[in-house]
DNA sequence: CGTGCTGTGGGTAACGTTTTCCAAATGTTT
DNA sequence: AAACATTTGGAAAACGTTACCCACAGCACG
């Protein structure tokens, strides 16, 4: 037994293919499942592969050809919403050879670059981008390149697939049921957005289209008022503030996200008033806050294990066929009615 | 203008050396600053390199050396004290040449092991496991192959540093403060285990210990009461159920960790009484779970931050020598005190 | 008995880096 | 001016795979 066994260096294919007493390439073969290889070398080199305790080298795979490695990029870790996305993925490619690393963009143009060009050098087979906020031609470039699925990003492309739930239809949601229970002043805080394309593409901009249409169509038009400020805890702190000063407050807010009710939340406690005695209160994204018991916050679910589930599906198709015409995946929302929505 | 662009062949090494000028060795000198290369031609190098917008790719340089890739595998995307870990890491690593990807583990020991090996067949240059569940042995054997630096794990190793938060004290505050508040009968939710390695190692362990130990410090050893479940909200709730259902009830619980108390939360409204005014309830992780205002919980804050960038400080040294001894790292919590705790 | 398949298996050249070397040029000391 | 060190730059061999060939055997067909 020695103390310092020699750094072992990694058995490698050719190791493999002696000690099966075949060539390197009968064993590639059967790595990949290819063609021209017998059962009985097969099973030879299975045998080896599993006496030798030998695993591929994706670095040299990488040089190759494929790394059967799938990157995802979030913006963030502490959206939950993004963990249910993950495991749609996980689920999804659960048994398939490949495997998926993330990487975090921080919502910034820049480190989401960063992290991008990162994943390509490392010749990954896959790209899913969630909610990236790069612009759309930096997009397109980077689909052109390497397979990529896009998810929550509005508006098609011809270069990259995408997932995206219908944030209107979701918008309307709450505002149907808000109208239901008799309110009419009902105000929405966004996320500030004035880039163009971003306006049409990006999921805020989208709910606060659904918010307008949906009054309209309940021919509440007067009574639109929009707070808009950012999807943060802070932002919807703000948000609420500004439209508590109304001379006539809002009976209902629906907050453009989960993060921005809870903050809305803290300024009308702070202002005096109750959830949902003086004010009815909506979020988006069912977060696992809004279930949390004391918040207990009526939302809109996105059914990200959904999302990410046919996001995984989409890149593996297109992996396998690139020219194969991109695809748009819309799903639809739904509403989960808690404790801060009540009749008027 | 074609439509239809050839794949556009990557710009390799060669392609930079021919357009300044120079052989690849030097190129490749300039890439890695390695010795032998005069400014004059670094520079000329260097702008070949910004002109062709070359990207080395990590599959070739991991086939000869490094990547420049550090894994980081964590057991879920869930838990928010994660997040913090890797901020802390990001922030360390922010402008080194290192990329950071990440995994999760699931918190078996299985998929654990899947993770880990797809990041070693990636020739990472290190690997940050944080709050793994593989045996003992299995990290060693880990570490000897591959720079690595566990997160969250009590107990040292010849093999691979390691960087703790200290729970016994963690607990112990906990305890202090509740007593301090008058309470005797302070109950605790564990996490039930029973390898023996792990009742060193876990941080859960640790933390059930701290509370005995703080407990008899305090002359309190007759009121020790352990509801033994699970790091999970539905533990919390089965816990605080057998804890309520005593002869004498518990005028405090100390949950081991923030989820726990959550599901603590939800037993101890459902029976009818409020916290803190008929019990105190304290957890542990200072999530942002724990800050959010509807919730305000009272809970051991264990600077995720700092763990992470002294781990990412640490991995960067042992890639440096690998032969160096290595470190233990034990950091101090504290508590951060909100409104679910109270004088009796 | 040629002729053409089909099924098996292997030889070998990439893939894009890094890392030894080694050679030439330049500078520094006797 | 000879001897020696230092700096500067390059040639070429790895690294572990895969993919494109080609060779050979066995077989069916006319």
């Amino acid at each position: 037994m020695q103390q310092h066994q020699a750094p072992a260096r990694r058995v490698t294919i050719v190791d493999v293919a002696r000690h099966a007493g075949v060539s390197t390439t009968a064993v590639s073969k059967v790595l990949r499942n290819a063609y021209g290889a017998s059962p009985a070398m097969r099973s030879k080199v299975q045998q080896a592969i599993a006496e030798l305790g030998y695993r591929p080298s994706a670095a040299a795979r990488g040089l190759r050809g494929q790394t059967y490695t799938i990157g995802v990029m979030l913006p963030e870790l502490r959206n939950l919403f993004f963990a249910d996305i993950l495991d749609g993925i996980d689920t999804q490619l659960g048994d398939s050879d490949y495997q998926v690393l993330l990487a975090a963009g921080c919502n910034g143009e820049k480190a989401e670059a960063k992290v991008i060009d990162a994943m390509i050098d490392r010749s990954m087979d896959g790209l899913i981008l969630i909610a990236p906020v790069s612009a759309k031609n930096r997009l397109t470039e980077i689909a052109r390149g390497v397979p990529t699925v896009v998810v929550g990003r509005h508006g098609s492309s011809p270069a990259y697939d995408s997932v995206t739930d219908d944030d209107i239809t979701g918008a309307a949601l709450v505002v149907d049921h808000l109208v239901g229970l008799g309110h009419r002043r009902i105000a929405h805080i966004e996320h500030h957005e004035t880039d163009r394309v971003r306006l049409a593409e990006m999921p805020n901009a989208q709910r606060a289209r659904g918010y307008r249409d949906a009054m309209i169509a309940h021919g509440l038009e007067a009574e639109i008022d929009i707070a808009s400020t950012s999807y943060t805890q802070a932002g919807g702190y703000a948000g609420a503030r500004q439209l508590l000063d109304r001379p006539q407050r809002p009976t209902a807010i629906f907050a453009g996200a989960d993060v921005v009710a809870l903050g809305a939340l803290e300024a009308i406690t702070e202002a005096g008033l109750t959830v949902p005695g003086d004010i009815s209160l909506a979020g988006y994204d069912n977060s696992a806050l809004a279930a949390l018991g004391p918040i207990s916050l009526t939302s809109v679910d996105q059914d990200g294990r959904q999302m990410g589930a046919t996001a995984a599906r989409l890149l593996i198709e297109r992996i396998g066929r690139r020219d194969r015409r991109t695809a748009q995946v819309k799903l639809t929302p739904t509403l989960v009615v808690r404790r801060t929505t009540a009749a008027i």
